[in-house]
DNA sequence: TACGGTTGCCGGAACGTTCCGGCACCCCTT
DNA sequence: AAGGGGTGCCGGAACGTTCCGGCAACCGTA
């Protein structure tokens, strides 16, 4: 005897993972109903959806995602690009398990790009529903590649080439540096120098610019150094060493690379300063250098895990319709005041 | 008129990316020519596989891999697996990079699960080839889970439950933390203290037992205090300062937890200890905060990218079949003598 | 000439899912 | 009783790939 539509449904195969066929004969209904009753589809009566659910919850049932992708041309992935330059951050880190952490929130896979990827022209685009680029150049080509695949993208930061991300999720650094300045200036800070990188990004450039306007409005003469990218801590030193015999009126140095304020630290002991007391010293990037430093050094806390986090959200939301594309959102950013700025 | 084979392919629609039929089409073949040449696997002759290439080349072709995973269960994909409290290291990010870097070489996607993934008991293992654990500890009940998936797994450091990995690839601790204290006592050394952490994993226990073990046979006191894991800076503060005061004989401190050795400094200059005088220091993971410390802290470099890069080339070998299942691999580690133990 | 073996190519089924269209049934109204 | 509309369910095609089996054509030998 025969139930209703068991000749189209083929015999299990014992060993491989349940199909829907599976759940099907079980519940005693078709793979659409099936279907249908699991997503919560179509016109499916409430005790026929219960027993479908009840058959794949014994049998283990998880849909095969090649299948599905196959058929909907949706993958729920999502894939995340990091450049090279960032990878040895304690910043990337905290910013990466930020994405993955809600991306597995909302069921969608992560997969990472490296630099690695996608080198040579005219590579194929990865086969993901959209992109997360956190911190974007415009003159990395992988970034420019990823730009021009069609696919929505959300940027961790502004991305200053033509193209315009579907989404951005960037911190208010014009604020955080405000902020900074002024607990500077309240703590008795005239002249605060600047270290800077000579990254292109926009938040090194957005550092810059806040710093050269607070100076301007305060009427104190900007004083600002270019650290190269990769700098080691003797450069760093060196760097910070030339400040403060050319600028001797300077009572407090904010350093914007990651981990650049600690590496200056000694050197500025060795001026003959002290820090915390007649010389203030600050970073932008907050890091357990930072917190373990002696004296403990004051730092912007660019909450890279709530960014991150952030990022996976929009992107969710726009892959979902839920939300316009080009919208802009703006997070938080926090100052943890420590040691080296309290006079 | 129609080319031979031409009723079974169906026309293209533009907008979407090429298939394998308009491939077969541009060169004249059938699809099964077609995958037959790009994949160089059945007999095609020489002037029809140049056909076909040419074609795949011309159209911009790239194989849809949710069909191809359909067909063949295989997704060309891993997943890297990290335990919520290493997630903050510096460490991390290189692993993952090197990972992902080497991964992408070989043609492979990986995709991140994150401690949130998979919480639930009952839940469907990723839909992968393979797995790479990093630092897997038995209690952690994502990684009993993911043991016992059946797939293919890579763990980097040994695993200390039950389940045998598929493969392992390791650092040789035993070696490394003895150069270390070879090269402590050769500074002068005589009664070096070992700062640990609770931690149960292999790389902890490790270093523990070569300690004991290195202080037995040297005839000196065992003195080790053991930190908790995600201890803060002060909390670390405090450990070093009871060392320094019960046990006044010490002349080095080894610190095995990520970041503890620059935490611990100030304390021990605080105690009227000189770093790299009268006192040796040393940590058994190297970061950017051991280079800045002042002095710059002798530390283990474990290699975090070639590490993370071994162990997707491990996988890589295990699922191509070019490697036996239960391999072990070893790996150098460095040494990076700074000013710390300089005497 | 006949024939076994090789070479080059192809048709079509299968992988597991979604979803369009359709069909039977029931209920309500006229 | 007839008709219209809603409900619950199903058959089967399609997504793009791989690969089994087969079929001509050709070559060499008997």
């Amino acid at each position: 005897m025969a139930t209703p539509g068991s000749a189209a449904v083929p015999a299990p195969r014992p060993g491989s993972p349940p199909t829907i066929a599976d759940v099907a004969r079980a519940a005693a209904v078709s793979k659409t109903t099936a279907s249908d009753a699991l997503r919560g589809h179509g016109r499916v009566s409430g005790p026929t959806r219960e027993a479908v659910l009840e058959a794949a919850r014994r049998l283990g049932y998880a849909p095969n995602r090649s299948a599905r992708s196959l058929r909907t041309s949706v993958t729920d992935t999502v894939a995340l690009y990091f450049p090279e330059f960032l990878t040895s951050a304690e910043y990337s880190m905290a910013f990466v398990f930020g994405v993955a952490e809600r991306a597995a929130g909302a069921g969608l896979n992560v997969t990472l790009l490296s630099s690695g990827h996608l080198p040579q022209h005219g590579t194929a685009p990865p086969q993901v529903d959209g992109l997360v680029l956190c911190d974007p150049a415009p003159e990395d080509p992988v970034v420019r590649r990823l730009m021009n695949t069609g696919l929505p993208v959300v940027t961790a930061e502004r991305y200053a080439g033509d193209q315009q991300p579907t989404g951005v999720v960037r911190s208010d650094h014009e604020a955080s540096m405000t902020e900074l300045l002024d607990h500077l200036r309240d703590s008795g800070a005239r002249r605060p120098a600047l270290i800077a990188s000579e990254a292109t990004s926009d938040w090194s450039l957005t550092l810059q610019r806040t710093h050269a306007r607070w100076c301007a409005d305060h009427g104190v003469p900007l004083v600002l150094r270019k650290a190269p990218v990769g700098a080691t801590p003797e450069v760093l030193r060196g760097i910070a060493r030339d400040l403060l015999a050319q600028e001797p009126g300077t009572d407090a140095v904010v350093c914007a690379p990651d981990g650049a304020a600690a590496a200056v630290l000694p050197e500025l002991r060795a001026a003959g300063r002290t820090v915390g007391g007649d010389l203030l010293l600050a970073s932008c990037v907050d890091c357990s250098a930072m917190r373990t430093a002696e004296p403990a050094i004051t730092a912007i806390d660019l909450r890279p895990r709530s960014m991150g986090a952030e990022c996976a959200r929009l992107l969710c939301e726009i892959l979902s319709g839920r939300t316009p594309p080009g919208t802009v959102r703006t997070l938080p950013v926090a100052l943890n005041i420590r040691a080296s700025t309290r006079a």
